[in-house]
DNA sequence: TTGCATCCCATGAATTCCCATATATACAGA
DNA sequence: TCTGTATATATGGGAATTCATGGGATGCAA
């Protein structure tokens, strides 16, 4: 498995709509593009599509590729391979990491979320997402809810039922 | 299972946040990155997430990888999935020890647990945890309550239950 | 030619790297 | 067993880089 995501954090967003791509995430997008390497700029691919998902999901070029191999794989004309293909690949876009670390979030895509002059970008293992901030605030004191009982203070309980796996330690 | 930490010591904390990390989990670091050779210095990951948790948990590469199988292994879009996700991928963060053996916690994260001039590393098994000096000493006399009561004065008592394995003495 | 998007440059702040030192620990030889 | 020497550890300070962000120039298209 490739690097992951990992790490949160809060960025301005300026008037023509131009966010900071945190550092550490850089290096996983660098690392998940195959063409890049040193001197260039990597690739993304954000997903915006996906009724009532309030974040914008940015992928690797490999994640995304492993999510256009598991549509192909769907059976020809199912309702749920175009339903794939509209969130996926009808509402998505490709952008490129500029000079300055930089990605572009176009007007109309930052209206659908409400994102005005700052965005958090939130880790998600394989993807990141982005939010508009009291958005991901709302989020994130929903999932912290979880630990106000009592019983729940250690996190691992939630891998508890998980299978016993392996560790595999990636390549 | 690979080496477990052990042991607790205080340690100064500078202006940049920049902490000494105990050089005997200085050697599970390294035991525990299965990019570590000689004359490198070990990854680890530091999770803060969890809400009411009074501490900043440090995973080797290796526990994490097991703790990240654990979460790929629960099912996609889970409500637990996204609580794991939230807490160990989104407030969490890999860092490196720099070559003096040290580590950097970034002002927010000193802020959140009130970590100023000092902070004491706790050996946790597969784990090690990084406290506010009072929080431990807290935390420390809330374990011990328990000897008060005169019946129990062997804490091997507490492991009575637990299933008689063979030991197993790790690689 | 006006609007939008891209490219290029500039700057302060934060972060990383490198070097220095004092103390503690391990080791070797007498 | 004692003692000097080498080694490892914990911590501090400054230089060099990287990061995040803002502003303007350039180019293309409607």
């Amino acid at each position: 498995m490739a690097q992951r995501f990992r790490g949160k954090s809060t960025h301005k967003v300026d008037a023509k709509g131009r966010v900071s791509i945190p550092a550490a995430f850089r290096r996983v997008l660098e690392a998940g593009d195959p063409e890049w390497t040193t001197g260039l700029f990597p690739t993304l691919i954000l997903v915006y599509g996906g009724k009532g998902r309030k974040f914008i999901e940015g992928y690797t070029v490999e994640a995304m590729a492993d999510v256009d191999a598991r549509i192909e794989n769907m059976p020809l004309g199912s309702i749920d391979r175009r339903r794939a293909e509209h969130t996926f690949l009808t509402e998505s876009f490709q952008v490129q990491v500029d000079l300055t670390g930089r990605l572009v979030l176009p007007q109309n895509i930052r209206d659908k979320f409400g994102i005005s002059d700052e965005a958090v970008f939130a880790a998600a293992g394989t993807t990141f997402q982005i939010w508009q901030p009291e958005a991901h605030q709302e989020h994130s004191e929903k999932m912290d809810e979880w630990y106000d009982d009592a019983e729940n203070v250690d996190p691992l309980v939630l891998l508890g039922a998980a299978a016993p796996v392996t560790a595999s330690t990636g390549d």
